[in-house]
DNA sequence: CCGCATCCGGGGCGATACTG
DNA sequence: CAGTATCGCCCCGGATGCGG
């Protein structure tokens, strides 16, 4: 990007983090940790792949991103977010609850969805009542996509992929979920929204507010 | 800005805010307040005339930015943020937080500022030890730019202008002043960084850490 | 298959000129 | 004072190619 050329510390942080998709692969660096950049392109539905590589090289020469190259038998080059980069966190963090009206009413049409971008919503909304109990794992999966919710010390996140032991498993349309999440629609008076919720529900509700 | 047609908090907070200049232009308001179009340029050295135009309307469009006509012997129009916009406060003050780094070595050759823009550093740096007390005024300027350094029930806070009744000044390069307001300098010893402090000084260390 | 590089069309952006 | 108009450029999007 252009340097805006301002002494100030807001511009500064948009020199380095304010072209197009570059928080967003900062998101997915964050959700996924050490990731493949075909994991990325795959979190980045519409990004060319051009582009990708441009941030990524970037972000990389800001001293955001690393890059590593696994061994021979892997051959596969993997990239991480430095702790510079972990600390954008709290900017995901805010523009992530200033976003929250817009996703009330659902997903616009032609709308992509990945079940781990539920983790701000999750960390927004979520409260683990007992926060000293045993970590909790619940699956969760909507359009064929898998996401973990898990709570661990009273820490909530989402990561993508399979819940190795989950004590529930919810399924449905994103919209459900996030209804469930938010605590305006109750886990179990929720299957006439197209919403599955399996095994063990008192689990979930540890997790939900209210 | 072309929308990133994700279901997902982040990226629909970007598909309103993430255009180039945008967040600069809050900036500017939550700064100043309510905005003619001619203090806004003044803010945002380097944007180009047609682009604030558009900014606002969008801003407008998407209920961030309200539009005042002010009354026929005044006939200017007058810029707000709405409550909504108000609310971008706390991603703007993480952006700010994640480039501090970024200005510790000075302005690049080139980088325009506006004294004004000191308020994050100053939010970020500064506390007030008698937050009890009356309210204080510093007068800051540089490179002929005054803004107003204040301190109110502990709460500091930053606006562009003269101040009415300052309880000290202090004038000097922009690198200058924020070394005082970090700490790292203290405001007698810095004479020769340009510096200049008159007036009460012991009214601003009230608000210098340490 | 993974991690790009290259090419090309379109639109957002930058700079300046101009106007009610 | 508060914009509009215009034009060139470069960033971005989409497709394809290609070496390891």
């Amino acid at each position: 990007m252009r340097s805006y050329d301002e002494y100030c510390s807001v511009a500064k942080t948009l020199d380095v983090v304010g072209d197009r998709w570059t928080l967003l692969i900062v998101r997915e660096l964050l959700l996924r940790g050490a990731s493949r950049y075909t994991d990325l392109r795959n979190g980045l539905p519409g990004i060319a792949t051009n582009l990708l590589a441009d941030r990524l090289r970037e972000l990389e020469h800001a001293g955001v991103v690393s890059r590593r190259e696994a061994a021979p038998p892997v051959a596969t080059t993997v990239f991480t977010l430095t702790e510079r980069g972990r600390a954008l966190e709290p900017v995901l963090d805010e523009l992530a609850r200033w976003g929250v009206p817009y996703m009330v009413d659902g997903p616009a049409p032609g709308d992509a969805f990945r079940a781990h971008w539920l983790a701000w919503p999750a960390r927004l909304f979520l409260r683990d009542r007992d926060p000293g109990g045993p970590p909790v794992e619940i699956a969760l999966a909507v359009d064929g996509d898998d996401a973990v919710l898990e709570s661990d010390q009273g820490e909530i996140w989402v990561r993508p992929g399979r819940a190795e032991h989950p004590a529930a498993e919810m399924t449905g349309p994103p919209y459900a979920i996030l209804g469930v999440l938010s605590g305006r629609v109750d886990p179990e008076r929720a299957g006439d929204r197209g919403l599955t919720v399996s095994g063990d529900v008192s689990a979930l509700r540890r997790l939900l507010p209210d």
